[in-house]
DNA sequence: CGGTATAAGTAAACGCTGTTGACTTGTCAA
DNA sequence: TTGACAAGTCAACAGCGTTTACTTATACCG
């Protein structure tokens, strides 16, 4: 049922390392992808690459190295941040349309699937403060750039989770253009320096 | 070591059933709340209420249960959503930095510290879906109602998420007072009927 | 070419988890 | 007093992540 296409060890296989590291990586990111984290045990990742279950922990430590790994692999918010700061939330709102609801990325699928796991949220811990609000803040600048960062932050990853729970259902409602508009600026309003008058 | 008050089973106890689903909720309760669901075992449950681990799954048919009937406690928002729309936000957004940051309930404490454990996901999915996100569509009615309460409830539980990742860092930065201000807002514009012309 | 060091891969166990079924024992009604 | 039934117990299950001691293939070197 597993290993599908991954071949099994047939033992004849010559050893070589790098190879063996990548198919345990590759059936790591997909199970990952469409299962999630806690769902998928080591011995299952080990049996879809066809490899003994010690050798994820010989080369990734733990299950946890494994998922660090994979997860990567893949860049934070390419060439998102970096823009001018008028379009900003528009690309964040973007991004978080096409890849995190659309479910693009193995880091998004795994939040959405897991989205919470401890071994998944130490990971992302690191990841969320190096990755998304240090480049935020420092991007925003002004007072209180961290707090509007986390703010903005917030939304992506409660859309994300949200979208995990309800099933895509409430959030699909609106075409990906419009609900594109929409966080934006809701984006928009999380970054501003100052609240002013504000609502209530 | 465990089993601090809750008083172990010296046998002669008498036999009492709602004493004893009692003395495992508040020991679910208690441990759930100071350490996150995944972190504790049904044998520590039991060990903290002096109970034989088996009454666990005979009382609450397995710790799913137990979780369930521990959220179950506490109302969802209480008197948040039916008062005046107009007041709705600032109020959403007292609960999230009254309640949910300041780690108040033990959904909330759950949830931080074990954020999206599957077990909790499936759980809270329906409490998201009947308790908040459908109320709130209700409560606003117009077109969309359902897709912006998603996007609030998207604020809601990425603030609770980003503080568990974050330790309360950034958005902590800002004293109360201010940050209900800044999530009000926000809120105001998840739940507008129309984006308008909108940033961007 | 043969022998050997070294790394790749294996097998079996460890302690832990949630859960289950068969068992004993206390309690209360007839 | 006795029977029935529920409350509580115990030991085992299968699965988990991980570790240890082991075998075996490969590649280098004399």
């Amino acid at each position: 049922m597993d290993q599908a296409d991954a071949g099994e060890r047939c033992p004849g296989r010559p050893r070589d390392r790098e190879a063996t590291r990548k198919r345990i990586l590759d059936s790591a990111r997909e199970l990952f992808t469409s299962e999630g984290y806690a769902q998928v045990s080591s011995r299952r990742i080990a049996a879809h690459a066809g490899v003994n279950v010690a050798l994820i922990n010989r080369y990734f430590g733990a299950k946890r190295g494994l998922l660090a790994e994979v997860i990567a692999e893949e860049a934070a918010f390419p060439g998102i941040i970096e823009g001018d700061r008028a379009g900003l939330p528009r690309r964040l709102a973007e991004h978080v349309v096409n890849r995190v609801l659309a479910g693009g990325t193995p880091l998004s699928r795994a939040l959405e699937h897991s989205a919470g796991d401890p071994d998944l949220v130490s990971v992302h811990q690191e990841r969320l403060r190096n990755a998304i609000i240090g480049p935020l803040a420092e991007a925003l600048g002004g007072p209180d750039a961290r707090a509007r960062a986390s703010l903005a932050a917030s939304l992506l990853l409660g859309v994300g989770l949200v979208r995990r729970i309800e099933g895509a259902g409430s959030l699909a409602e609106h075409d990906a253009e419009r609900l594109i508009r929409r966080l934006a600026r809701i984006i928009e309003v999380c970054l501003e320096e100052d609240p002013g008058a504000g609502a209530a």
